[in-house]
Formats: C-alpha cells, structure tokens, sequence
DNA sequence: AAATCTTCTGACCGATTGGTCAGAAGATGG
DNA sequence: CCATCTTCTGACCAATCGGTCAGAAGATTT
C-alpha cells in the first residue's frame, strides 16, 4: 500500500495533460454509467460526482448530455468496426470463423460496457447509430457474407444462408457481454471467469464449424 | 372506411368494462413505450398521452410508474416462462430442440417489445426481475441442462457443455426480436417478413442439430 | 330519485433535470 | 511580472419529472 498523497497540494499540470485528463475521467466514468443505467437514466450530476468534478465542468468539456453521448459511442463503435473486417476470401473458414468468434468474445470480456451501450441503442431503435448502421456497418455486413458465398462456392462450407449467420455469429458472441448478468445467475457466480468464456467459445467454434459441415482439423 | 362516429355521445360502459378498457390500453402503450425508450425515457405523461387519458387517469389505476413498470414485466415474464420448459428428456432432442428454435423465434416475432424490454432489463443488471430469475428461471435453466445431459448420455448427441449450449440458443433466438432494427437495416428492408424469421429459425435449427452431432432426420 | 360508490381530472407540488453564465483561479508566453 | 488565454465553479434558470388531492362526473345500488 503506498501512502503517496495525491491532490491535497494541487500539482501544476499542463493545459493540454489537464484537458486530456479530465476528458478521459469523463468518458470513461460516462461509459459505465450509460452502459448500468441507460441514456435517459444517467445523470450529468451523477457523471460529475463519481468523476470527482462539478457538474459545471463536465460540461465546460462535452458542452451537451448529447454530444458527450455520442463521442462515446463513436469511440464505441471505432473498436467495433476494427474486429469486424478481418475474415477474408483466401482464408479457410475453419481458422477465419474460429479467430472471429474468439476475438468477438474477448471484446465481450474486455470491453463488457461498451458492448452494452452498443445493444442498447440498436434494441432502442439505433436512434443515433442508424446513419453508421446503414452505410459503414453494412458494407462491411455484405463483404463479410460475400466472403461466406465464396467459401461456399469453393465448397468449403455447406451452402448456409451468410446473413443469417452473421446474425447469428453477432448475437452469439455479444450475448457474453450483454447477458453476463443471466449467464452469471445460471451458473451460481458473481461473475464470469476466464473458463466461462473459454468455453463458450469453444461450444460456438464447435456449433459453427460443424454445423456448416467445415472439417475441423 | 366505416364513418360510424366512436366517443362523440359516450357510451355507457360498465365499471368493470370501463376499468378493464382503460389498464389494458394503459398497459399495451407503457409496453411499446419501455420497450422503445426504456424504464427512464418513458414519461408517464407520455403514456398517458398515447392512451389518450390525463397523466392523474393513468396514475389512479397504477399508482407509481414503478408498479406499471412492474405489472408490465411480470405480464411478460409468465408468457416467457410457459415456452420455456417444454424439453423433456423422453423426446428426441431432433425434434425437441427444433420446436424450441421455432417457437422462440415465434415469439420474438409475435412480441417484440416484450422481448426487448426483458433483454433491457437485464442488460442493465436486472434491478427488478434479479430475484426471479435467481429462483424460477435458474430452476428452469438447471432442468433444462439435465435433460442436455440425458441426451448426451444416451449419445443422441455430441458431449457439448449444456450451459453454454442454453447460453446460445437463448441468445441467438432472441436477437431475432432485439436485434429487429440492426437485421432489418442489414437485410435493407423496413422490417422483417415471415420469410426472413423462417430463414433464421432454419439456419439455427440446422447449425444446432448438425453442430452437436444430431441425425437430422 | 336519492344515496353511495367508482372513475375521472385540472390544478398544484417539491424535486430534479439539462443547461447558462459571470467571474474566480490557474496556466502560458513574452 | 504582467497580459492573455484556458480552466474551473457556484449560483441560477426554465422545463419537466413523478406524484397528490379535492372535487366534478358518471355508474350502481337501494
């Protein structure tokens, strides 16, 4: 335990360490707080309180509720589109689909609250995220179930319908972030640990993999 | 078009119809409006302007919005838990898993707001249905993963964790009403049809059963 | 038709909300 | 050290929130 004071005499901070600081404070303490309460009910006050800041402040940096919402989810959504694109036609499925689906419930494991924010607004309608929804999100959809029609053709899977896989890929993977406190209270734990993802993991590898008559190695 | 005039000379109606009339129409808008703006971005005045009744009106028959809110998820909860605990383990998983896969998706068909607002609640660490799920769902859960295990044993089909199989086949059906917006955007279309919930309930049925070493018949 | 019970509702309340603003406090560059 | 720019904040605001209540309006019972 160090017993370092902090904050009692106030260090002198740069104005651009300052601005990045409070700013990061804020986005973070606003992106477990959306993602426990919802947008309508999180509070600025209740951001500025566990932030440590007046609420007045909070507001000097995100000058609306609004704005301050929508930075965090295009922050959001910039790390989701990453993990998307990375299947390609002149990988086999059978290590494309296996990365994808570990790598999407790592997401689930290491970024629970983002994942949240992000089924929220789609299950509210996206009212913010149609517009990237409907041109970003889904041309990178179509590549990827062009990708599954390649595969197909090549006769590496069975001629499964993509979008629905996709779906199913999406909905499976994120429901580790989204439903942990479900999947928690079924399995009697506070939480879930490393094995539980673990084997989640493996049950989809294994369901998609064989269930798409990909002969796993 | 009919032009017969409604509520120009009120009707007379009798206590019982008038009280039935006015918790059930209050009842189905406060559904849609938590479904769609959640517990929080719901106004009771919103409600009751939907309902077409003064704010007092709505709150003379649920006092609190709180016990609306509770009335509307405890309507839910009893529909869900009917469907849910019809595997038994004298059926042959085949059969069994597939009536599953159809009637849940049926359902997230049939009541979309009532899917997305349970999968909201629980999102947000399910501050009203936490005991419920701890005692009749997990009850439910548990049976169900027995009968898993059963058939496993009996090698009607592939050793797969139970849990985690649950975990999938809950989520994957699920997303079909939660992810409603998302897919529909995907699909590029204004919403989903018949088909495209057939096409789903196929793929999942067929990923499920060849995925666990099942003979589909 | 009178008495009683239920339904209805406009007016009102304190609390909280997102947001403003003037001016203090602190950092920066010369 | 001073002028200037940025950061900070308490006080304040109109709007809206969930909820109350007295009394009107309507239904039921006698």
């Amino acid at each position: 335990m160090s017993v370092k004071k902090r904050s009692v005499k106030p260090v002198r901070r740069s104005l651009a360490k300052i601005r990045k600081d409070n700013s990061d404070q804020i986005l973070k303490v606003a992106e477990r707080l959306f993602s426990d309460k919802g947008y309508s009910g999180t509070t600025i006050s209740a951001i500025a309180k566990e932030a440590g800041l007046p609420k007045a402040n909070v507001l000097y940096y995100f000058h609306t509720k609004d704005a301050l919402y929508k930075r965090v989810l295009s922050n959001i959504l910039s790390i989701w589109m990453l993990s998307m694109n990375d299947m390609t036609e002149d990988q086999h499925p059978r290590d494309a689909l296996r990365s994808y689906i570990v790598k999407k419930i790592r997401q689930s494991k290491e970024h629970p609250h983002a994942s949240r924010i992000f089924a929220a607004e789609i299950l509210h309608g996206a009212p913010y995220l149609r517009e990237q929804l409907e041109t970003d999100l889904k041309e990178q959809f179509q590549a990827t179930c062009q990708v599954f029609r390649h595969w197909i053709s090549k006769q590496w899977m069975d001629p499964v319908n993509p979008e629905h896989l996709m779906f199913m890929l999406w909905s499976s993977t994120q429901a580790y972030a989204d439903f942990q406190v479900q999947s928690s209270i079924m399995l009697s734990k506070t939480e879930l640990d490393d094995q539980d993802f673990n084997e989640g993991a493996d049950l989809l590898v294994r369901l998609v993999l064989k269930g798409c008559g990909i002969n796993q190695v």
